[in-house]
DNA sequence: GATAGAGTTTGATGGTTATCTGACTGTTGC
DNA sequence: GCAACAGTCAGATAACCATCAAACTCTATC
């Protein structure tokens, strides 16, 4: 078994090794900045604060997507983004604790 | 001057992209987590744990030191590798920071 | 100082990925 | 249905990077 007593949500097989990567684009960790800025962001937004393509932004959504990192949520025809801030503690403890930050 | 007994480090600038990419590498990580299993630890011991070269092992060295992760100390004909736990918790402040995790 | 061992550096290579373009799907309102 | 807009998908390209092999530097010991 992995740990008692904590309660964020443990991180599935893989799943660190997806985040770690999913942080490491210095573009996509500005777009996660910009969905945690807001409660709910737009994908129009994104597009109109950064000077990249939508095939562009939708491609890093769909890696932060892939680790667990934003909620997706269609409202019509637009598209909502959340930041899943349980997952990202998740991470950092994981880190910390790989690396006897806290033992 | 810098930071007092338990401040964590500020991270330079650039310093956060650094850490992030040198993190993202799972082989990487790996080593990183090696090194942080002993207190101090030796290029040679991590040759025998990995089934890499040792032009590898110090490539990755070479990167988790430039994103300021570990201490390399010279000792003898050995080198002495040290996680700097405060630098990686600045990182995960900064982290949460940035996604407004905590304020 | 020669030999051996520890680590670095360099050049090459193969795999990964960020990005664009352009085609496609889906939704809204006429 | 169709025109317009939001987002996805697929192919291409260029940059990046993990890895190896081999040459090199540094240190210790004989």
């Amino acid at each position: 078994m992995k740990s008692l007593s904590t309660e964020p949500a443990n991180l599935a097989e893989g799943q660190f090794d997806l985040i770690a990567k999913a942080l490491a684009d210095p573009r996509r960790m500005a777009l996660l900045e910009s969905i945690g800025e807001a409660k709910e962001c737009a994908c129009q937004k994104l597009l109109r604060m950064f000077p990249v393509t939508k095939g562009t932004v939708s491609h890093h959504m769909k890696e932060l997507s892939r680790a667990g990192l934003i909620d997706t949520e269609r409202e019509g025809q637009f598209i909502k983004y959340q930041v899943r801030r349980k997952v990202l503690k998740a991470y950092t403890d994981e880190l910390m604790r790989r690396v006897k930050c806290d033992d």
